[in-house]
DNA sequence: CTGAAAGCGCTTACAG
DNA sequence: CTGAAAGCGCTTACAG
């Protein structure tokens, strides 16, 4: 590095005091305008950038907020636009974002998680967006350090909190959470497919995951509703990893099993997209002999053909809300914050239709 | 924010002064081991974590590295890999990485850019990592703020040097770059295909954007070897943003054009999946009566019924290679480093066969 | 309206 | 091996 233009020198050139040029800097209080205009052109002259590290040990805030993506192999999209929707807010305000990838054992105590930097020292990050797949030991550690977080409350997975709760409970209730919630999308997507006349609805997904046993327990609801059997199949032998594999097998064995389906409900995109490639395979036609469901929207949703109706999930708006929370928390030192609750949109597409009638 | 506790406070509660408090967080400098002990009880008892603000103001660096994705309406599976290649390297050092969107014209002048904080001011971030599409005003008005940066060449346009340099030319010669060239891995690609037996082969894609661009050329560059007329094809009316739109439309163009076509190199997966889709629309089975191949190896590449035959492109590589060259070259001072050219890998799977005999 | 001074939380010569 | 002191680049009472 080397030596930088400072305020000091800024100061000397202006002929002025540092507290001035500081003043003119952050427009605050009154300066003369001559003494400013002076200022500024010597600023402008000398090429000067304020050192924010400066600022930062007497504001004591690091005009920086964290974006902690816990236990996850890869960015998927959904966290992808989560991280895009971050920084767009934060570009209209004096944060920056930064991002951390941060793998945890659930069953660890929370003192002994290892905890990244961004944890374990100060300074770094104010606040904290915590997201991908979370388990209450980590929020444990956190709150253990006093640090202020928000959290994506959809994939929280806290097992002794669901049990201990009634089983029809949204997601999460706890303080400083944004999350979606797809079921009123949900419902008006299965309320249609029966007034098309489906009578035979197939959910396909693995429900231990919180995420698709959400969309599970609507799915049970509706059929419940009306009166018509829920049949949820799973697919033990796939690549849980993998959704499009997941849904292939899954459907396969609907297939096999010779019972009757009109309309196969994935528990996202991909799964939906498997569904369909077994179906094509099969020689089934989507939607002619079989509708095909997903959710999430991904990009990738309308590779199908026909592109597949499904369920948008506001991605960028989660991450807008995590972060314009933060800063709210942040403002009011920590007070607790309302949840967020942001909906979804049903996406109609060409995948599905009446059902076959035999 | 509450008063926290500072190394004075250690100090203090360990009878010994600050100096030494550091020395034992540092590991710097010979500590007796007692008064170490004693030290490190203390910060224990009182959960001490050290504020990097302070350590950043005297270090002069901030430890944290821009990621400075330009150009971008969301972010794409590519640079989302790149980015979370970053982070991975940069977990194992004392640098976290922070995120940045920012827009500009390609057309104003350096001067008049309006940048990001994360550049308009010091202490932010060391160092960046210029990624997405760019120009060389941003790279001019980073050199005036003498920043440090490593640029992800792939996607720089730079028509002037381009028209100056010889046409067949790799990417990015200058300094302290990082891209990837598929060129060998296409050859070999298209070396097999046309082993194959084929003879009418089309490059589908935009060769307006460089990265096509450079596919073509090789794509060029090997017709000419084997004798094959090149047929190159595009999409005027398609959304440049939606590639499987235009691969879509610019494979109908094809087909109605009644000229022979035994393959269809997509210039990405994308537009490979237009194709498929204009195919399978059309009546035509991939492979059996034409080949589709593609380039990047997206996730979604194996969502095509068969999988897509494809380029995998190294992403995390592209983020792990630039993040150590911009560590370097930060340890080095500024020291220019050489380029980091790295391979691309073909993934043969099923969307490709001989060609049918007519 | 303006400047000298204190102080944010550290690290690092320097002198013991 | 250890501590007092200087100093990194700012902001902000405080006193004019």
């Amino acid at each position: 590095m080397q030596p930088h233009i400072t305020i000091k020198d800024v100061a000397r050139k202006a002929k002025v005091g540092i507290a001035t040029v500081s003043r003119v800097l952050n427009d605050a209080q009154k300066v003369d305008p001559a003494t400013r205009q002076r200022v500024r052109e010597v600023i402008r002259r000398l090429g000067y950038r304020p050192n924010a590290t400066g600022r930062r040990l007497v504001k004591k805030s690091t005009e920086m907020v964290s974006f902690l993506l816990c236990n996850r192999e890869f960015m998927n999209p959904f966290h992808t636009g989560v991280l895009y929707g971050v920084e767009r807010y934060l570009s209209g305000t004096d944060h920056d974002v930064v991002f951390t990838n941060f793998r945890y054992d659930p069953n660890a105590a929370p003192e002994s998680l290892v905890l990244p930097r961004i944890l374990s020292h100060r300074g770094i990050a104010d606040g904290f967006i915590v997201s991908g797949t979370n388990y209450p030991n980590l929020l444990a550690a956190m709150d253990s350090l006093d640090a202020a977080y928000v959290l994506f409350g959809n994939n929280f997975v806290d097992k002794q909190a669901d049990a201990a709760r009634a089983a029809d409970q949204l997601p999460e209730r706890r303080l400083d959470t944004v999350y979606y919630d797809d079921g009123e999308a949900e419902r008006q997507m299965l309320e249609r497919l029966i007034g098309m006349g489906h009578k035979h609805i197939w959910f396909a997904g693995d429900v231990e995951m919180p995420w698709f046993l959400r969309r599970a327990r609507v799915y049970r609801e509706m059929m419940h509703k009306h009166s018509i059997v829920p049949r949820e199949i799973s697919a033990p032998g796939a690549d849980q990893r993998d959704y499009a594999d997941y849904g292939e097998q899954a459907t396969a064995r609907i297939l096999e099993s010779g019972e009757p389906v009109t309309a196969i409900v994935g528990g996202n995109d991909g799964i939906a997209y498997g569904a369909w490639r077994a179906l094509r395979r099969a020689g089934r036609s989507v939607p002619g002999d079989i509708t095909v469901l997903g959710f999430d929207d991904v990009q990738e949703a309308s590779w199908t053909d026909p592109p597949l109706t499904t369920v948008r999930v506001p991605t960028h708006d989660v991450g807008v809300a995590c972060a314009q929370m933060l800063l709210e928390k942040l403002k009011q030192s920590g007070a607790p914050q309302p949840p967020i609750v942001l909906g979804a949109q049903l996406i109609e597409r060409g995948s599905w239709g009446p059902p076959r009638t035999f």
